[in-house]
RNA sequence: GGUGAGAUGCCUGAGUGGCCGAAAGGAACGGUUUGCUAAACCGUCGUACGGGUAACACUGUACCGAGGGUUCGAAUCCCUCUCUCACCGCCA
């Protein structure tokens, strides 16, 4: 969430930002500023009632002490007096607060100097691309078919065993998988990334923190049995790591990849973009997370642009790098680059990673702070982007590279696949 | 799942009603000393939200796992919850 301080320091400027992604209530930053003024107004009174009472008490021991009954009784009696007082005026700042709270979390985060303007997805802005779309032979067919045509993929099978959206990888299809994500961890611990391991289900405070909730709830497989939800992103788990730490500039920056399973409810989506690999409940995906001083948040984030583009590059792979336009930006983000990947048989870009910089949106509701150098305890940056979200990239490799020989797969994914096609 | 013991600052750990935001040791940081390292010595060494200031200074409140309660006063007493550890049971 927004910091309350910086709002009130920067009204215009925020109001600006926030007709960038077309937020429909700017009435909400007037209403954060004027629960704050009550909040701090509610909190004088509290605190110097509540400091009447502490020396009221003070005295009582030292009036005890030294053996005056009466005393001691009478300032009790102001100390009753003080506490009268003292309810509705701690009720009413508990209510504030929390009025505060529920209304500052209403707020997204304000896009970054580089984001264009525009509404919908058509008003995103091309950044640069790279490969060359493949011209496929006569008799070309989608992965669905491909996957079932060298058993790669069984869609029917994870109905039966689960539902719809998650399938059954079997054999060599099962093989793919498993090479892209030690290729992509790989590419990424080679690059300076620490790998991680983190749980596959979270508690409430860390869907808290990277914004999952309150608002999109509907969005993750809960167990209510414990509370847990299904992470939807390993970026979850993976930032959460480093909620309430004050780090020191020496660990910084933070730099961690992590591979984990995906679970989405994909709540509302249904229609023909569902086919095949191209929405799925459950599925594989390798995750970056950054935590950077503030000053340097987008150099990192264009570095780590860089670092997928490369990792697409090397799969042989015809992409677009988009800058998101203010209106089709997560709730969340500060600045978010998409990667599309050019799906052959389908004929259309998929979206296959999205890198972005939350500047301390995020941080700030998980409190991750740094020592300056100063010695003032500050908000890191938080950036993350996937590097990569398998199905689709498995989608493309398969559609792009069908041969009347099999799929022949790029040469980096062959020493972990154990040969050089699908066959 | 059962039984028992716990949860205090970066770490270890003292503290069973007021003199405790919290002893002591360690780590870390700054300094003195030193050819260098080490050691020794001195100092600093929690967070948040207010008030105050040009900025410091200064100052109030809260926080000893979380939430409630008792009391003039709670790290300390009571209740609930969460978590950790040990042993037993079950188990990849």
């Amino acid at each position: 969430m927004l910091q309350v301080q910086f709002i009130r320091q920067n009204k215009e400027l925020v109001l600006e930002r926030l007709a960038v992604k077309h937020f429909k209530e700017p009435g909400i930053v007037e209403e954060v500023l004027a629960l704050d003024d009550q909040r701090k107004k509610l909190t004088l009174e509290y605190d110097e009632t509540q400091a009447k009472i502490n020396s009221a008490s003070k005295e009582i021991g030292k009036l005890m002490a030294s053996g005056d009954k009466a005393g001691a009784e009478a300032r009790k009696q102001d100390v009753a007096a003080f506490k009268q007082a003292l309810g509705p005026i701690d009720e009413s700042l508990r209510e504030t607060e929390k009025n505060l709270h529920d209304t500052l979390v209403k707020l997204p985060n304000l896009p970054g100097a580089n984001v264009p303007p525009g509404k919908t997805p058509e008003d995103n802005v091309e950044v640069r691309g790279g490969g060359v779309k493949p011209t496929l032979a006569e008799g070309s067919v989608p992965h669905w078919d491909l996957a079932k045509k060298y058993n790669l993929i069984d869609f029917e099978l994870g109905n039966k065993i689960t539902g719809s959206g998650f399938p059954v990888y079997i054999n060599k299809g099962a093989r793919l998988q498993r090479a892209l994500i030690s290729y992509f961890l790989d590419y990424n611990t080679a690059n300076g990334y620490t790998e991680v391991l983190p749980p596959y289900m979270v508690n409430e405070a860390s869907a808290y923190g990277t914004g999952q909730l309150p608002d999109k709830e509907g969005q993750m497989y809960f167990v209510t049995e414990d509370n847990f939800y299904l992470i939807p992103t390993a970026e979850v788990p993976v930032t959460n790591i480093y909620r309430d730490e004050i780090l020191k500039e020496a660990a910084l920056p933070v730099r961690m990849t992590a591979y984990t399973p995906c679970f989405r409810r994909e709540a509302g989506s249904y229609g023909k973009d569902v086919r095949g690999l191209n929405r799925l409940h459950q599925f594989e995906k390798v995750e970056l997370v950054q935590l950077v001083q503030p000053e340097k948040s987008y150099g990192v984030l264009q570095e780590m642009v860089e670092h997928v583009e490369k990792l697409l590059i090397s799969l042989n792979l015809p992409y677009r790098i988009l800058n998101l336009c203010g209106g089709d930006m997560s709730f969340t983000s500060a600045q978010t680059f998409d990667f599309e990947v050019w799906s052959a048989a389908q004929e259309k870009w998929l979206e296959v990673s999205s890198v972005s910089n939350f500047e301390s949106y995020q941080t700030n509701r998980m409190k991750i702070r740094y020592k300056d150098e100063n010695g003032k305890n500050q908000l890191l940056h938080s950036l993350n982007g996937s590097s990569l979200a398998l199905p689709r990239i498995v989608a493309c490799l398969l559609e792009n590279n069908q041969t009347p020989e099999g799929i022949i797969l790029p040469e980096v994914l062959r020493s972990y696949f154990g040969s050089d096609r699908i066959a």
